[in-house]
DNA sequence: CGATGGCGTCCGAAAATCAAACAAGATCGT
DNA sequence: ACGATCTTGTTTGATTTTCGGACGCCATCG
């Protein structure tokens, strides 16, 4: 919840500044979203949550990449091998993927520290 | 809303796919997102929407980046206009920019089709 | 100094979300 | 083939979130 609520603020910050610096005002930026001033307002507080389609509406009008926004990675350069796997398993029977994906299940079972 | 709706759908679809090509379970993505399944269920239906966070996870999660899954375009080729404007109005003083924002905020009223 | 614009915050009403539960279909192990 | 297990969709009523309007505050404008 802390958590949670933190990376909510992060998202605000980052919400709050690229909208000042495009120089819209909160008002402009609700119209464009259908939604009320308030609403933004609370959003750039981290008190309101972000969906997705707002997110993606917000990131065109700032110009900016919806990572950026966010503050995610987009991709963790270790592992790219979930794809692979899946496209690997695709030619496999039923069954034998059934077993490969329980083994990958285990193995994200034993090292949860990593996703 | 029926907009809203059809685009919830269509973000629904594209978890959907990806976490099947993942071969992951709805479980192991409610349990990765700190949600109960059934809200993963909804949400691949498009019943319920998924707020900023939740996609970036999911798309750490899917090796995909967050416009692949909203199937938004990052930046409509028209205009890159709207960060140079703010990097130039920087520079000037608090009036003037005001005059020029008051101006800017004059035409995108003028040409309301567009964002 | 009055007016205006931008913003944060509070409010009750309305909507969304929650998790648990059940049903259904598929696949598994024996 | 049969029961066990897994995965998923859907419903339900309680809870949480969100809604937009209203108010006050502050800065700037005229």
């Amino acid at each position: 919840m802390t958590e949670e609520r933190s990376s909510r603020e992060d998202l605000g910050t980052r919400l709050r500044d690229a909208r000042k610096y495009c120089g819209f005002s909160q008002e402009e930026v609700a119209r464009h979203l259908s939604v009320s001033r308030s609403a933004v307002s609370l959003m750039e507080s981290g008190s309101r949550s972000v969906n997705a389609m707002e997110l993606g509406r917000l990131a065109r009008l700032y110009q900016r990449s919806m990572e950026s926004l966010t503050g995610t990675v987009s991709s963790e350069s270790g592992s790219e091998s979930v794809g692979l796997l899946a496209r690997a398993t695709a030619e496999l029977s039923e069954r034998d993927r059934q077993e490969v994906l329980r083994f990958a299940e285990f193995l994200r079972s034993r090292s949860s520290t990593s996703d």
